[in-house]
RNA sequence: GCCGAAGUGGCGGAACAGGCAGACGCGCGCGACUCAAAAUCGCGUGAGGGUGACCUCAUGUGGGUUCGAUUCCCACCUUCGGCACCA
C-alpha cells in the first residue's frame, strides 16, 4: 500500500505546475530564428460565459498536437483570444440591464480562469479580445483598405430582417424552411435597406482553387458548392418593342427549344413591358410574389405560380415570337433575373410550361435512345402486332392496347408499318427517341411550335376528348406511359434546330457559344452562386463603420488617422433592441473631415466575421500600436513577427464554420496579399475539423434538454489530464457522438496506472533480466515511440491514447520482472512520460520530476525510435487453405519465401485441409502469410 | 430533389497501397483480496455447434472482381451533414 502522499491526486499537482509554468513562462512564444516556427491556431470562442465540453473538444487535441510539435523542435505559437463583439452581449443589456462591454468582459475573465485549468500551452500574452478599441481600430482599418480599393460599396438591398432583434440577418443567419432568425427563431421579414457589402465575388475563382492548402475534402466540396460557379452564355434576346433581355444559361444548345421567356418579379423591364390589359394581373401578381417571403415560405410551396405580361419578345436563333411571363421561380439575384424557358429539357421550365399551356418542343435528342407508342385500341388494322413481332419491335399488351418500347433504328420500321395498318379517324403517335405522329393520310414531325399547332388541330377533329388540350405536349403527359420520355435534361445530339441540327452534344455547347458570339447576339459568361458579403449590421455592439455621410461631399471614409471611431461607452439599449447608435446625439452627429461642416456618422456595424476574418493577424501582436495614430501605409500587425510565423501552419475547429468564416477569411488573405500586406495567398495551410460531442442521451447538448456536461464538474472530480485524456481517446477525433461518463472512468485508471507503474515498488528478487526480456521491452517501446509519432502526425488521438495504454500494459507485466531498475525500465518510464506529455501535461511533469529527471518535461526532445530496436524478431506466419485461415505458426522475421511455403504446406492445420487435394498454387505475402490454393 | 460522409461485438472504436476481423477502453461474467461491500488485481468475453482438438457463420443488404474483400467495383437500404426553384 503506497503511503498517502503518493497517491494521484490531480486536484494538487495541477494548479501547482499551471502557477509554475506560469511564472516561469514556459509557453511565451518568442521569435527565434535557429527553430523552424509552426503556427497551431484553434478557432476562438465567443465569450458566451461558460466553457462548454465542445470547447474542450476542439482545445485540448489541438493543444496535445501542438505541444507534440514543439517537442518535435519546432517554435510552437498557440494562441488563444475572444470574438467579442456580437448579439448576445446586447441581449444581455436588454434582459439585465448590464452593459455589453461589462456582461463580455466579466465573461472573459471567467473563461479565461476556466481555459486555464485545461493546462493549455496558451500564450496568453498573446491574447487578443475582438471588443477592444485597440483591436477594432485595424478592423475599420481593414474596412477603409477595402473601400479604398473599390472592395467596399453601399447600396440599397432587400435583406432579411427580424422583427424581433431589429437587425438584418446575412443569409448563413436564416435557418430552416420557414426561414427563421438564427439567433431567436422568429419568422424572419424582407427589408429593403442601404446595406456595406464587400465584394467577395470578385475573388469567386480564386477561392474556388484549393490547390495550395491540405483542407478536408468535405469543406472543398461544400465551399465549392457554395461559391456555385456555372458556365454558359449570355444570350440578349429582344422585346417587340425593341428592348434587349439578356439571359444567363448553361445550356445555349437548347437556345431552339426556347417558346417562352421569364422575368423575375422585380425585373425593371416587366413594368415597362405589361400591357395594359395585363397589368393589373401582373401588379397582384408582383405584390403576391414580395409578400410571400415576407409570410414563411410555406412548405408544400411547390406548385409553379406565375402569369403573362402581354408582351412578346423574339428568339434571336430563329425569329420565333415568344411570349414573356413573369413568375417567383426566377431570382432577381442570379444570372440576370431572366430566362429563356426551355421546357423541353428543364425541369422547372416543362412544369411551367405544362401548367400554363406553352408549347414543348424537343431539341435534344434522347442520349438512351428510346422510343415509344402508345397503340389504343382499334387504331390499327388487323395483323399489326403480329407485323411489329416479325420486325421485332418489342411491345406488351394489356386490354388489347400495345404498349411499344422501341429503340431509335427501329422508329423507322415501326412508323411504316403504323402509316400501313392505321385505321381511319385514328392517329398514333412516336415519342421520345423520335417525335411523329403518323395519320390516315400521312405523316406529321413534330418538330416546332408550327407543328404542334397543326398537329393538336388534328387531333381535336379526331378525336373529341382532347378539346381541351393547349399543346401536344399536354395531351401525351395523359398518357401514363409516356411520362418518363417526354423531357430529358442531359446533353445529346441536337434536333430541330435550324443549321445546328445534328451537331453532337459533346461539343453542341461550345459550337453554339462561338456562333452566337459571331453572330453578336451572346456571348460566354460564368455565373456563381455566392453574393457579395452583406456587412452592415443594425447593432450597438460591433465594430463601428468608419463612414460618414456629408451633405456637401457625399459619402466620406473617416480619416486613417482618426481611427478608431470608438463605440460610445454611456450608450443605451433600447428595450426594442434596436440599434443605440442612431439615437446617441454625440455619436451621430459630427464634422465631415473634408469640409468640417456638419455630418453624420454611419451607425451601422460591422459583422462580427470581419473580426474573425484577421484575428490570427491579431495574435503576432495585439492592439498593435495602440494609442498611436494609423496611417494609410500602416500595418495591422508587426512585420517582424508576421515574417516569422506567417501563415498559420494547422488550424482546427467546427465543421459549422466551413463556408461562412473560412471563406470570409481566405477572401480576407487574398485581398491583404493584393495590398501588399502578407505574400502568401492562403491564410491557414492545413485545416482539420473535429466532431461534436453529444449529451449522453445521444442529443445535442443544451440545457433545456439538462444533458449538459460540464467541464469544470469534471475537472473537479477527475482532473484536467483525465479529461483531455478521455476527449482524445472516446471517438474519433473528427466525428465525435455521445459523451459516456462511465468511459472516462477507463481513462482515470489508466492515468492512475501509470503513476503507479512509475512510483509503486515493483519485482524486488534478484537476477538479471534475460537478453530476450530486454529485447522484447525496448522492442515495446521503439514501436510505441513510432506509433504515438505516426498518430500524432495523422490526428488520430484515440489510438494515440490506445497506443500508451498497450505501453503501460506491457510495462506492468515487465515490473513484476527482473527487468524493474534496469536500463531497459528506465528507458521505457523516460519515454511513457515523453509520449504521455503532450495528451497530460500535469502528471507527465510531476513523474518527471519525481523520478529525479531536469524539469521541465516539456523541454524535452520528442523521442526517437530505433528501427531495428523496433523491429519484430519473430512473426505469426498465417496459414490459409483456399483463403481460410488454418493454422498459424510462430517464425523468425527474414524467413525466405521457400522456408515459409515450406513450413505453412506441411503444418498440420494446413494437411488436414488440403488431404486428398491437389495443391495447385502456393501465394506467399512476406512476413505475413501463406495461402495454399487446392481443389 | 441534388451533392457529400458514414454503417464493424451489448457500447465507443481498432485494422483498410486487398492478406490473422474486433487493438485499446467501457460494460458484463468468473476468481483473488475482504466478515462484507467498494476499490484493486487475475482470467474470460462476436454468434452458433462439438466432451474435445476443431468446425460453421459473421464488418447494413444483394451481386461482382480476386487465391484471398470490412477494404476495390455495381445496385439497393438506413443514418447524419450540406445545398435547395441558382437557369
Amino acid at each position: 500500500m503506497a503511503s498517502p502522499i503518493d497517491r494521484y491526486i490531480p486536484q494538487e499537482i495541477e494548479p501547482k505546475w499551471q502557477k509554475k509554468w506560469e511564472e516561469d513562462q514556459l509557453y511565451r512564444s518568442r521569435i527565434d530564428e535557429s527553430k523552424p516556427k509552426h503556427y497551431a491556431l484553434t478557432m476562438l470562442p465567443y465569450p458566451s460565459g461558460d466553457l462548454h465540453i465542445g470547447h474542450w473538444y476542439a482545445m485540448a487535441p489541438s493543444d496535445a498536437r501542438a505541444r507534440y510539435m514543439r517537442m518535435r523542435g519546432y517554435n510552437v505559437l498557440f494562441p488563444m483570444g475572444f470574438d467579442a463583439f456580437g448579439l448576445p452581449a446586447e441581449n444581455a443589456a436588454i434582459q439585465h440591464g448590464i452593459h455589453p462591454f461589462q456582461w463580455t468582459m466579466s465573461n472573459i475573465e471567467k473563461m479565461r480562469r476556466q481555459l486555464r485549468s485545461m493546462g493549455a500551452m496558451f500564450d496568453w500574452e498573446r491574447e487578443a479580445i475582438s471588443c477592444l478599441p485597440g483591436y477594432y481600430k485595424w478592423t475599420e482599418w481593414f474596412f477603409l483598405k477595402f473601400y479604398e480599393a473599390g472592395l467596399a460599396y453601399r447600396k440599397k438591398a432587400a435583406v432579411d430582417f427580424c422583427p424581433k432583434c431589429n437587425t438584418t440577418l446575412a443569409r448563413e443567419q436564416v435557418w430552416g424552411e420557414d426561414r427563421h432568425c438564427e439567433r431567436c427563431g422568429t419568422p424572419v421579414i424582407k427589408k429593403e435597406l442601404e446595406q456595406w457589402f464587400f465584394k467577395i465575388t470578385a475573388y469567386a475563382d480564386e477561392l474556388l482553387d484549393f490547390s495550395q492548402i491540405d483542407w478536408p475534402e468535405r469543406v472543398v466540396t461544400m465551399q465549392t458548392n457554395w461559391i456555385g460557379r456555372s458556365e454558359g452564355a449570355e444570350v440578349t434576346f429582344v422585346s417587340e418593342q425593341e428592348d434587349p433581355i439578356v439571359v444567363f444559361t448553361t445550356r445555349p444548345d437548347t437556345l431552339w427549344g426556347a417558346t417562352f421567356m421569364v422575368l423575375a418579379p422585380e425585373h425593371p423591364l416587366v413594368e415597362k413591358l405589361t400591357t395594359p390589359e395585363c397589368r393589373q394581373a401582373v401588379e397582384d401578381y408582383q405584390y403576391q410574389a414580395a409578400r410571400q417571403s415576407e409570410i414563411e415560405r410555406l412548405s408544400t410551396e411547390k406548385e409553379k405560380t406565375g402569369v403573362f405580361i402581354g408582351a412578346y419578345a423574339v428568339n434571336p436563333v430563329n425569329g420565333q415570337r415568344i411570349p414573356i411571363w413573369t413568375a417567383d421561380y426566377v431570382m432577381m439575384t442570379y444570372g440576370t433575373g431572366a430566362i429563356m424557358g426551355v421546357p423541353s429539357h428543364d425541369e422547372r421550365d416543362f412544369e411551367f410550361a405544362l401548367k400554363f399551356g406553352l408549347p414543348i418542343i424537343p431539341v435534344i435528342d434522347r442520349p438512351d435512345g428510346v422510343a415509344k407508342s402508345f397503340v389504343i385500341r382499334g387504331s390499327m388494322k388487323e395483323g399489326f402486332a403480329q407485323a411489329l413481332a416479325e420486325a421485332q419491335i418489342p411491345f406488351e399488351e394489356r386490354d388489347g392496347n400495345l404498349y411499344v418500347t422501341m429503340a431509335q433504328e427501329q422508329t423507322d420500321r415501326y412508323i411504316e408499318l403504323a402509316q400501313a395498318h392505321i385505321q381511319a379517324g385514328y392517329w398514333n403517335e412516336v415519342v421520345g427517341a423520335r417525335w411523329v405522329f403518323i395519320f390516315a393520310d400521312g405523316v406529321h414531325e413534330f418538330d416546332s411550335v408550327e407543328a404542334d399547332r397543326e398537329i393538336l388541330a388534328r387531333c381535336k377533329q379526331l378525336e373529341p376528348a382532347v378539346q381541351d388540350k393547349r399543346t401536344v405536349m399536354e395531351m401525351l403527359w395523359d398518357v401514363e406511359f409516356y411520362r418518363d420520355v417526354l423531357f430529358h435534361t442531359e446533353y445529346g445530339t441536337m434536333i430541330n434546330s435550324g443549321p445546328f441540327s445534328g451537331t453532337p452534344g459533346d461539343v453542341a455547347v461550345k459550337k453554339v457559344t462561338e456562333w452566337l458570339e459571331q453572330q453578336g447576339i451572346g456571348k460566354f459568361a460564368v455565373n456563381y452562386r455566392l453574393r457579395d458579403w452583406l456587412i452592415s449590421r443594425q447593432r450597438y455592439w460591433g465594430a463601428p463603420i468608419p463612414i460618414v455621410y456629408c451633405d456637401q461631399c457625399g459619402t466620406v471614409p473617416v480619416p486613417y488617422e482618426d481611427l478608431p471611431v470608438l463605440l460610445p461607452e454611456d450608450a443605451e439599449i433600447p428595450p426594442s433592441g434596436e440599434n443605440a447608435l442612431k439615437y446617441h446625439e454625440g455619436f451621430l452627429h459630427t464634422t465631415c473631415p473634408q469640409c468640417g461642416g456638419p455630418a453624420q456618422r454611419e451607425t451601422d456595424t460591422m459583422d462580427t466575421f470581419l473580426c474573425s476574418s484577421w484575428y490570427h493577424y491579431a495574435y503576432l501582436s495585439p492592439y498593435y500600436q495602440e494609442g498611436e495614430p494609423a496611417h494609410a501605409d500602416s500595418m495591422p500587425f508587426d512585420p517582424k513577427e508576421g515574417a516569422y510565423w506567417l501563415p498559420v501552419d494547422v488550424y482546427t475547429g467546427g465543421i459549422e464554420h466551413a463556408t461562412m468564416h473560412l471563406i470570409y477569411t481566405r477572401f480576407f488573405t487574398k485581398v491583404m496579399r493584393d495590398l501588399g500586406l502578407v505574400d502568401f495567398d492562403e491564410p491557414m495551410l492545413v485545416l482539420r475539423n473535429q466532431g461534436i460531442i453529444l449529451g449522453e442521451d445521444g442529443e445535442k447538448m443544451s440545457k433545456s434538454r439538462g444533458n449538459v456536461i460540464a467541464p469544470d464538474d469534471l475537472v473537479e472530480r477527475y482532473g484536467a489530464d483525465t479529461v483531455r485524456a478521455y476527449l482524445m481517446f472516446g471517438w474519433r477525433w473528427e466525428l465525435g457522438g455521445p459523451w459516456d461518463s462511465q468511459g472516462i472512468e477507463g481513462v482515470a485508471r489508466f492515468l492512475e496506472r501509470v503513476w503507479n507503474c512509475v512510483l509503486a515498488p515493483g519485482y524486488e528478487g534478484d537476477g538479471q533480466p534475460s537478453e530476450d526480456e530486454v529485447r522484447a521491452l525496448r522492442r515495446k517501446v521503439h514501436q510505441s515511440i513510432r506509433k504515438a509519432t505516426e498518430d500524432m502526425e495523422s490526428f488520430s488521438f484515440n489510438t494515440y491514447i490506445a497506443n500508451l495504454m498497450e505501453l503501460n500494459n506491457a510495462m506492468l507485466k515487465a515490473k513484476e520482472t527482473p527487468l524493474y531498475g534496469s536500463e531497459a525500465w528506465e528507458e521505457a518510464v523516460e519515454t511513457l512520460l515523453l509520449l504521455l506529455a503532450p495528451a497530460c501535461p500535469h502528471i507527465a511533469e510531476e513523474l518527471w520530476t519525481r523520478t529525479g529527471r531536469p524539469y521541465s518535461v516539456h523541454l524535452q526532445a520528442w523521442p526517437a525510435w530505433d528501427p531495428e530496436v523496433a523491429a519484430e524478431e519473430v512473426i505469426t506466419l498465417v496459414v490459409q487453405v483456399n483463403g481460410k485461415v488454418r493454422d498459424r505458426l510462430e517464425v523468425p522475421a527474414d524467413i525466405t519465401e521457400e522456408q515459409a511455403k515450406e513450413l505453412a504446406v506441411n503444418s498440420a492445420g494446413a494437411r488436414r485441409h488440403t488431404a486428398g487435394k491437389t495443391i495447385r498454387q502456393v501465394i506467399y505475402v512476406p512476413g505475413r502469410l501463406v495461402n495454399i490454393v487446392a481443389r
